[in-house]
DNA sequence: ATCCCATTTTTGAACGATCAAAACACGCTA
DNA sequence: TAGCGTGTTTTGATCGTTCAAAAATGGGAT
């Protein structure tokens, strides 16, 4: 029948290729110990009763979950941010190259959400966690690194002391990508819209934006406004709306979502992404492709991070050796040009 | 100090309490059978020292893991599909409130993957499987009931025997409401933008639209090509560039996907959404609220489909008494009006 | 033949919980 | 007083693995 036989274990594994319970254990976790031969032997059997390890008698043991703990926070509603569906994936993949794997939990944000990080380590039911959609002034870089837990976070954590292991993007390195990429097509008045200052992420996109234009020398104008997609449209309407020779010809957005609504304000007035203005968005979110929309902007290395993130864990927890580099990682994003930034019939410069 | 003193085990408490393991045991596990004394005494001891049952020590000895298996397929490229998003935090939150955890892994797609689910087994490192991504001719659920182990299936399987239990959405319902509302604003030419015969969940759609023009003494007219948006902006096209007193004034589609391509088709004329021809989508997807796009969708009920999986779920595993109903829930989608659906100048009518 | 050392294998104990059954306590009846 | 039944608590065994130390094995030197 070849039935599973989920019943196999060291003891039964052990019987059948003639040795004992511990040589079994050692061919899996130390086979150098073992005699060629004998290994040989045990690994057969291994093979004809498809043993696998039961994880509960291991975890007891060793200490040990293999658990990675991952808070997934309750998704804003028609949040179109799937960024970190592709995060909790690639590190969902790295893990399971180590023989980890994630455990979801859900959690509420701030401070009130830490008992559910107490609860899964005081029940020993992971090993350290993976921390994303950290936020200015999050407890929980702060409040695990005081208890000594292993975590990696997704984003540095912009206020306070710079604490724990982090791996992020460089927003700002991105946006100077997009400048210069539209200052080389011609763009000489290129305008920035983003949120207020405060907000980590986007103080550090507006960095890179300025020091960009300082070192071309243009000047920098930042439009700032709590929001999404409606405030980009309004902010990018009041740019559009000025004078013909005061216009800007570009328009770096702060986030896709706020690209969006700028691409609608240029459509409100017949103006056409690309040829009359360029739009830059930020995080090649899925409907950036759409045709129709093919909006330019910046990707993350979303693959990356989560493998780094995970490697960087594995390496606290002594799974693997940390890699030689400091307790972050700081990874460049990569500028998608498409149609709103393409052809460039390079506006007539003053 | 106050450290989380993590070190706490039943023994530990017990000795506080003065009383042995299994009385501190029994608090947890049956309380009734400890004098209320007794139970206080120790349930003090526990909050004094913090007490968690540890998680590999149970789950070693009562064979449950309180694991839910959760496979997070490759997505594809530009996939902007946030249901499942939201079915996992659903999935992940209805499992906490029993004490149960989402484990995450990858597998392949097709029978190839098969092994991921049989190692985790192998390992008890999960008590049973909540699956999603459910497509025709899926392998795992048969070969899950096959193994007699514990699964629900977000999706009917559409081929072969209906095995094993599932929690799905009445595609048909939601396409013969859409159709009803329709007709109620007055629109009598409604065609329908599908996908090719036999893919499971088109056809439901599909059948739920004609039921309810035949009905309402309506003509069916079906168009289906393979694809998103692309596909939806190109059979749109044909039906619109129909002669005038042939062309339909309403189009429901398959899918949101289907509908943003009708909708770019309808723009390629200059006609308005929801004034000039009607367009319907199916998944409410984030961008369907998006100021400018407006689409009338049908909204799945994730979250109850997410709830109910996983009660269903530990119902099969004993943890909760299964509800006395059928094997399967089959739950309403419900129309989300808009406006492109909406202001209803009626159109003339032969 | 004896002893020593390095290599390989085996034996008890432990991880922290629950199960099954035994022991204890106490009031009631015969 | 012995015996019984009910309710409460304790004791020993066990889940499947790894750790630590002990035991066996096999040469080579003395």
């Amino acid at each position: 029948m070849a039935t599973p036989e989920s019943g196999a274990t060291l003891e039964s594994v052990a019987t059948v290729a003639g040795v004992s319970r511990q040589t079994v254990s050692n061919v899996l976790n130390a086979p150098e110990r073992v005699a060629p031969e004998t290994r040989q032997r045990v690994e057969d059997a291994i093979r004809e009763l498809r043993y696998r390890p039961n994880r509960s008698a291991r975890s007891l043991r060793t200490r040990i979950s293999r658990l990675i703990g991952y808070c997934i926070q309750p998704a804003p509603a028609g949040n179109l941010n799937p960024v970190l569906d592709r995060f909790v994936h690639a590190v969902t993949e790295s893990a399971a190259a180590h023989g980890f794997h994630v455990l979801l939990f859900t959690a509420p944000t701030g401070s009130a959400g830490l008992d559910r990080y107490a609860e899964l380590l005081a029940q020993r039911a992971v090993d350290g966690f993976v921390l994303a959609d950290t936020v200015v002034a999050d407890p929980r870089p702060g409040w695990l690194t005081e208890q000594g837990v292993p975590f990696v976070a997704f984003g540095r954590s912009w206020s306070g002391p710079d604490r724990g292991h982090w791996v992020d993007v460089d927003g700002a390195a991105g946006m100077t990508e997009a400048v210069e990429h539209l200052h080389a097509i011609g763009h000489r008045r290129i305008a920035f819209i983003g949120w207020p200052e405060g907000s980590g992420v986007g103080d550090d996109r507006v960095a890179g934006y300025t020091a960009a234009c300082l070192r071309l020398g243009l000047d920098p104008r930042v439009v700032r406004a709590e929001g999404g997609a409606g405030t980009g449209r309004a902010l990018a309407a009041a740019l559009l709306d000025d004078a013909a020779e005061a216009r800007p010809t570009a328009l770096v957005c702060v986030s896709d979502e706020s690209a969006y609504g700028a691409l609608r304000a240029l459509a409100e007035r017949g103006l056409r992404p690309g040829e009359d203005v360029a739009v830059v968005g930020f995080d090649d979110t899925p409907a950036a492709r759409l045709p129709g929309v093919d909006l330019t902007s910046l990707s993350q290395p979303i693959e990356q991070i989560g493998h780094e993130s995970v490697l960087m864990l594995l390496g606290l927890l002594g799974v693997v050796e940390l890699p030689p580099g400091p307790e972050h990682r700081l990874l460049r994003p990569s500028l998608v040009v498409r149609a709103s930034s393409r052809p460039a019939v390079p506006p007539t410069e003053a």
